[in-house]
DNA sequence: GTGACGTATTCCTATATCGGAATATGATTG
DNA sequence: CAATCATATTCCGATATAGGAATACGTCAC
């Protein structure tokens, strides 16, 4: 077996770092294609692939314009990420104030008497 | 080219579900690889590979205890996760809200006068 | 319709993955 | 030190990905 589809998953589109750029400039609004490649500097070939993996994924939209393909952010589907994440949130502030009582220790060690 | 590393980033490590299944079982604490064999039923050397990607993006940490390794979780590293994901909260709340309104008015007019 | 424009698709190669099976390593016990 | 237990590593195969280059497709303007 291989690696899982970049499609099979939200988690496995968002890996590649060029797909999380065009999300990032998909926060904006509704772009077509062209601004999405001069914006990021990516070959239009390879931001239409990645746009194809997003589509399928359902994590962007389009909506055809004339000759321009406008593609839209459909933040819904990160729901998925947001509800793992959760799950680590209390785990991870629990370690945050581990670490402030250990700062906190640092400092009062630091302080002259 | 070809797909980034797993062990390049978090977002690439927790692309895998198996991945993301370890993490689950170390929310309850710190475990030995044993532990998480039988509460996932994934073979050992694989569980073995998976906990060294968390690793080496430092999702996971490892103390030697006897001929146990204890792996424990390292919940910090998901923040990066988190931030890129709260950009995307607000987004989504105005979808949300949309969809809100959006089943209102539906309601509204599924009303008898 | 012909050309120009915006976008999508195809072909190619190098690379790395996951999983299984087998085996190696390392620590503990008697 | 031999046997055993817990874990790590290696070898293998099938799979598919990202990016570049070239090209196909669809729509608009003249």
């Amino acid at each position: 077996m291989a690696r899982s589809s970049t499609t099979s998953d939200a988690f496995n589109a968002i890996a590649e770092v060029r797909r999380r750029e065009i999300l990032d400039v998909l926060i904006a609004g509704e772009k077509p294609v062209g601004a999405i490649v001069s914006d990021l500097s990516i070959s239009q070939p390879q931001v239409s692939k990645h746009l194809r993996v997003l589509s399928k994924v359902g994590l962007v939209t389009c909506r055809a314009k004339g000759r321009l393909r406008l593609y839209s952010l459909e933040p819904a589907r990160l729901r998925p990420l947001h509800e793992w994440l959760a799950k680590y949130e209390q785990a991870w502030n629990e370690r945050l104030d581990r670490m402030d009582d250990y700062l906190k220790e640092l400092q009062k060690k630091g302080e002259p008497q």
